[in-house]
DNA sequence: AGGCAACCTGAAGCTACTATAGAGTCAACT
DNA sequence: AGTTGACTCTATAGTAGCTTCAGGTTGCCT
């Protein structure tokens, strides 16, 4: 199959395809005698797999590892096991976050209940007088 | 004050500093005889208030919008409510789709308790038999 | 006068793509 | 046989919000 085809099974766009074999996740295929790459099934599993990573929105080198433990010799799984766990650990730091700053915006938010002059607006007062928090640590590689 | 003691006030780095300067959020400062950036009282509340915008997750064109909100003459606040209720809205939106990336995340992570061989492992298989969801969009220029 | 920290500009790097330009390939239709 | 149009190719630049780097200048202390 060509790219395209390829692209269309795994749900994402021909340059993402291009993409992926220019960083390593996806091997560099054969070529036609036009130049075409042609992929066969082994090349639909990996870019799906690496596609549903993506989703669960593992960065690149976290999908790299996983890959190279999957291509890998190894015997057990549990390296797998701690890449996954890891991955969880980062998505709950980031959902806490989250909320943590939702509180924050609706109780700014709670400040200005209807109009008022801007000078007088409670958000804005709150912006400006808001205690820098700790320098906020970014858990995450995602979005 | 200097460039130096202004970021340490405002738990930032020089060169966001300079970097907020050459993004229009931060008006350009006067400069002593020898180039050096000279900074007064409302720089220092106007960087606290960028500050505390981007600690809240918002976007650049975001606080550009409350600054010139906060600058403008306009007689009621409901603008900056508005500003407020989306971005309140994305983070919302946000937690949402992490919440629902953990069920995954964990439901994976359940197929393989414990160490066996990487042909057999739960989650590589599942990664790999997964569907492929719609596509994914993302709630967010967080992060 | 020398040394060092802090400052200056401009450009490149980061992530994971997306978009564009300009050229080549291929199958189908006239 | 020619031509249209869809598809493919490479290479390059752009996105957000910075960070890092290279190479040079200023200012203070001794």
């Amino acid at each position: 199959m060509k790219i395209g085809e390829l692209a269309q099974v795994a749900q994402c766009t021909v340059e993402t395809v291009r993409y992926y074999e220019k960083e390593g996740l996806l091997a560099a295929p054969a070529r036609t005698a036009g130049n075409f790459r042609v992929y066969g099934p082994a090349h639909v599993e990996r870019l799906r797999l690496i596609r549903n990573c993506r989703a669960l929105d593992m960065s690149h080198a976290e999908i790299h590892s996983l890959l190279a433990l999957a291509d890998g010799p190894a015997d057990d799984c549990s390296a797998v096991n701690a890449v996954f766990d890891q991955h969880i650990a980062h998505v709950d730091e980031r959902i806490r976050e989250l909320a943590q700053l939702k509180l924050q915006l609706v109780a700014l938010r709670e400040r200005c209940g209807s109009d008022q002059a801007v000078d007088a607006c409670g958000i804005l007062q709150g912006l400006a007088a808001m205690e820098l928090g700790t320098k906020p640590v970014r858990h995450t590689h995602l979005g």
